[in-house]
DNA sequence: ACAGTTATGTCAATCGCTGGTCATACAGAA
DNA sequence: TTCTGTATGACCAGCGATTGACATAACTGT
């Protein structure tokens, strides 16, 4: 592959001055500016980002650390990730912790070994101690960091309160709520808050109960929801946590011959594609994750800047009627 | 951060040495071999993968490059190339060319920008002029591709007949193919021709039709199955060229008052997870992805290893049974 | 005693690019 | 005329590793 070095004896220039054209630098006459970019056409030049980076000591490269690939909220999240930082110039390191703490912990170090601009990281654990001492910006979303790092989430709690009052207003009386996973503290917990506060302020029946990781990482709640139904056979409204349990919900309402929404109605969270792409549609609390996408993105670049980000941002969350209610 | 050179400070020994054990090169006694991983635990030292890289003049990072992320069917091969990379030390670089051809020639010029050890393209475009003297190898995964890169796909045709066979063994009497997008002649083409050369065996009535970019950009099917069930009134049996139509087959018929399997039976392709999450689930031809990323990462591995790799490996199918049948 | 193996040090080039310091021109402006 | 701004050249250290050539020991085994 042709060099910086091949460029400039091409077009008769130095190395320093073909540097200059590609990094703004310095003064550059139009004239020179284009044989330079000339010459890089002809010979098919890309400059190699190896060698950039370190010598700059920093790449234009995020990495991304998610729990899940194939859940459709982390495939958006992904996804409007990737688009955000293409429209920055970024690009994007994908890394699957599968929740665990020492795959995350690893990843982390992948990351310090290339150097990154900044890791965003999605996950369901609460550990913080290797998080000190980062050389680059850590941006967590739906997930509660301290220690010099920022946090993206959605607005959980009332997400929660939209959920209830929509069920509660289409006249249901006993309701459930099925939560994710229990075993952390993170944001997704003030759901079931801002569920359980409107319930008990409008004094309708409610029960709250909380899945378990293995599920969770299977997509695979069917076991648990049956489970739950039985437990509460009254309940006619429920409220899951994620689209991917409201799915499983309606499937197991078939199943048992449960009228939906006639006899059963369902709100599920994220607005993901499965939302829309059941029978009926679920409504859904939904989280502006492209928004969300961007800031995180947009953080990690005012922050390399050296700029000052804010340390927590919280995202407001609408509910989206489909047919499930 | 630390580098190799406060290593070899710290330990007592030259970089020239820390180097070699790092590389398992030449001789090294296994005393200093633990005395230099002491000290990087200690001094909490990552190598500098770019300088490595750079020095090495290729990276074991590999480039993803896909026309979808939300997209189920892409969403796992990411995942199960994550995993796989994962296993031989190789990271990921995704890229979304949403499809654009100018995107991915942008994405593949990237890769070359950051000496990638090869890339992965899933695309449904078909250009070759741009895949020529790359320094990296090049797999494309369900995709036809000549000029020196190698091909992965499944058994597309079989897939296709599997398909038409399940749905007459079951009764139907006419048969709808809905196909996915159209422009390019590419792999999933082979399904129709499956489907249909089974039909015609078995004097089976049929139509196929194809959806397009659009829609497939979208995910959203809903109006051209609406017209295609109306221009097929006497459809008894859909092979849907993918499980997200599938699944919005599934919708439609629902609003229709169409049951299925009564009155329609439904299968679709790639045995993804929207296929159990429907009511009911769908019956479909399994694609075996994980085998497939599997073969790509180590086809990249042994390419760049200088040895020889099949220019063109096929992966059979299975047919999945649900409900929807 | 001598070759061969093992274990390390020394030194320096190299990878491709950044970015600083100077020096050198040639403008036009004061 | 001198000053200032513009445009380049020339040079080079530095980023953090790899890798090769060569030297120097200390051990083995014969």
């Amino acid at each position: 592959m042709a060099t910086l070095k091949d460029v400039a004896r091409r077009s008769g220039l130095t190395v320093g001055t073909v540097s200059r054209v590609l990094n703004n630098r310095g003064y550059i006459s139009e004239q020179t500016r284009q044989k330079v970019y000339d010459v890089m056409r002809e010979l098919d030049y890309q400059p190699n980002e190896m060698a950039r980076s370190l010598s700059k000591k920093s790449s234009n490269t995020i990495g991304v650390i998610v729990p899940h690939i194939v859940h459709p909220y982390f495939a958006k999240i992904i996804s409007d990730l990737e688009q955000a930082a293409y429209d920055r110039k970024y690009k994007i390191l994908l890394f699957n912790s599968q929740g665990k703490d020492e795959k995350e912990e690893e990843y982390i170090e992948m990351c310090k070994s290339n150097r990154v601009a900044g890791v965003i990281l999605c996950s369901d654990t609460f550990q913080t101690e290797k998080f000190r001492n980062l050389s680059f910006p850590l941006i967590a979303i739906e997930r509660f960091l301290d220690e010099g790092t920022a946090g993206i989430e959605c607005d959980n709690y009332r997400g929660g309160m939209l959920a209830a009052e929509h069920l509660i207003g289409k006249g249901c009386t006993c309701l459930l709520h099925i939560g994710g996973i229990s075993n952390h503290r993170k944001p997704a917990d003030e759901r079931k808050e801002g569920f359980e506060d409107v319930c008990r302020r409008e004094h309708v029946e409610y029960a709250s109960e909380e899945s378990s990781q293995l599920l969770y990482d299977e997509m695979d709640y069917y076991s648990i929801i049956g489970r739950l139904l039985d437990g509460h056979p009254k309940t006619d409204g429920i409220f899951a946590s994620s689209d991917v349990i409201a799915a499983q919900v309606l499937q197991v309402c078939a199943r048992r011959g449960i009228r939906v929404p006639e006899q059963m109605k369902v709100v599920g969270y994220d607005d993901v594609n499965v939302a829309s792409l059941t029978t009926p549609g679920i409504t859904t609390i939904r989280q502006p994750v492209k928004e969300m996408a961007e800031a995180a993105i947009s953080m990690i670049e005012r922050a390399s800047g050296g700029e000052m980000v804010p340390s927590r941002s919280m995202f407001p969350v609408t509910l989206v009627e489909r047919g499930s209610t």
